[in-house]
DNA sequence: GAGTGGTCTAGACCACCTT
DNA sequence: AGGTGGTCTAGACCACTCG
């Protein structure tokens, strides 16, 4: 029945937790440095590190590579089946949206989105990559992919705003249904480098495969959220074997 | 530009990266144990585990306490909107499903319910914990809280089938509206035991709070689901601003 | 240039699981 | 009893960020 062994690190943990809990340590502070931290609880930092990562999973505190940690703000609610733009949604919460495009280029297709948007071989898709932050604090990377047909001369356009607006009021497309996954995974490569996060931090993929009115396929997205910032939260309102 | 500085753990991760796409390491099997890899890739144990630790957060390998490290099998693909049975939807992707039941007892309700599910303070509940295993290993631990008042002797029933079923055959009760929660966080206490993960090991909570089809709160259910184990995948049929 | 986390060495003992 | 991961020591150098 022993609720928790008292090694160093929950030692760690505890204490941190306090203080995160009552605020002594409050949201967007930064923590001590791990050295300091090593001697004020008189231990190294390879245990201090143990801690930080175990309240780092939770979401109470992240890194920043070679910066620091840092205290985590609340977690954003968001529900990706409603599509409300991004900025609206973040205004909602009282905090402070930006968006950054980070790239816009036709791409050949990545192979799993051959098979998951059903393309020839070889197709190219015009791939948009923008980052979105919250409160300064980037939380996440976007990868549009396009069917460039459908979108000609897309790379002309304001794309730091909301791309559903821009779908409907530039080229007349409106999204029907769509699909979603939701994975818990780690960031790589360009993902990670661009909300600053080391190689293999827990984030969550959101992948979106959309249809417009007619069912054609028209784009498909991934989001990589950083894994402490969200929380997604959807209404359902009649159950699929209810009727 | 770098795509990858070659540090020894990432050579690590490369080289166990290669073996798992290759299938030399299938799913299910075991890794070679931590101080057998060290002296593989003549580094130590920490390094090992830093890429181990890397490939589990992508949920390509997992740990059993003390027991050591497996190659992860294919995620469940699962929609918590559609409520489909656990046994039969694990049924549906060739899997065997098991469910353990590990109490059934009345608590206090924790004061996040309290506000949650809009009870009086110091409110009783009805609460079922469940230990659920897919081909033999535990991926998702679920506590129910019932409304005592609508679930009279319950804890004679067989509470290992679907507690879906169970409420519309024996007590006449069917969900209207839910709300879902999904948050990735780290496991703690009950459920890092009974899913044999370390305390702190990555997780992927899901939350519902469920009214019945007059609009009454009649349950709340929290899933823990290893982080590896699960996707989420969700049909939408119509966009909210569509009409 | 000072400070920070990122990576790494070469060990050690302990608690728990398996046989 | 022997093997495993869990925890820990006491350092070290490197790469990057920031003022």
């Amino acid at each position: 029945m022993s609720e928790q062994r008292t090694t160093q690190s929950s030692a760690i943990i505890g204490a941190l937790r306090q203080q995160l809990n009552s605020q002594t340590l409050a949201a967007g502070n930064k923590l001590p440095a791990e050295r300091e931290l090593a001697d004020l609880f008189d231990t190294t930092r390879i245990t201090v590190k143990e801690a930080l990562h175990h309240l780092e999973a939770e979401g109470l505190i992240y890194r920043e590579e070679r910066r620091g940690w840092f205290v985590s703000r609340p977690r954003l609610v968001y529900n990706p089946v409603s599509r409300s733009h991004f900025h609206a949604l973040v205004a909602a919460q009282q905090r402070v949206a930006t968006t950054r495009v980070l790239s816009c280029e036709t791409v050949l297709a990545p192979a799993e989105l051959v098979s998951d948007m059903a393309l020839a071989p070889l197709s190219r898709l015009t791939r948009i990559c923008r980052l979105r932050s919250i409160d300064r604090r980037p939380v996440l990377y976007t990868e549009h992919y396009l069917i460039p047909e459908y979108f000609p001369a897309i790379g002309e356009q304001d794309l730091s705003q909301s791309l559903t607006r821009l779908y409907e009021h530039q080229y007349g497309l409106r999204y029907g249904r769509s699909r979603f996954d939701i994975c818990p995974t780690a960031a790589r490569g360009e993902a990670a480098r661009a909300l600053s996060l080391a190689e293999g931090s827990p984030v969550l993929a959101v992948t979106r495969i959309n249809y417009d009115q007619q069912g054609r396929i028209i784009d498909c997205d991934r989001e990589i959220w950083r894994h402490d910032a969200v929380r997604i939260r959807i209404d359902s309102q009649e159950p699929a074997f209810s009727g």
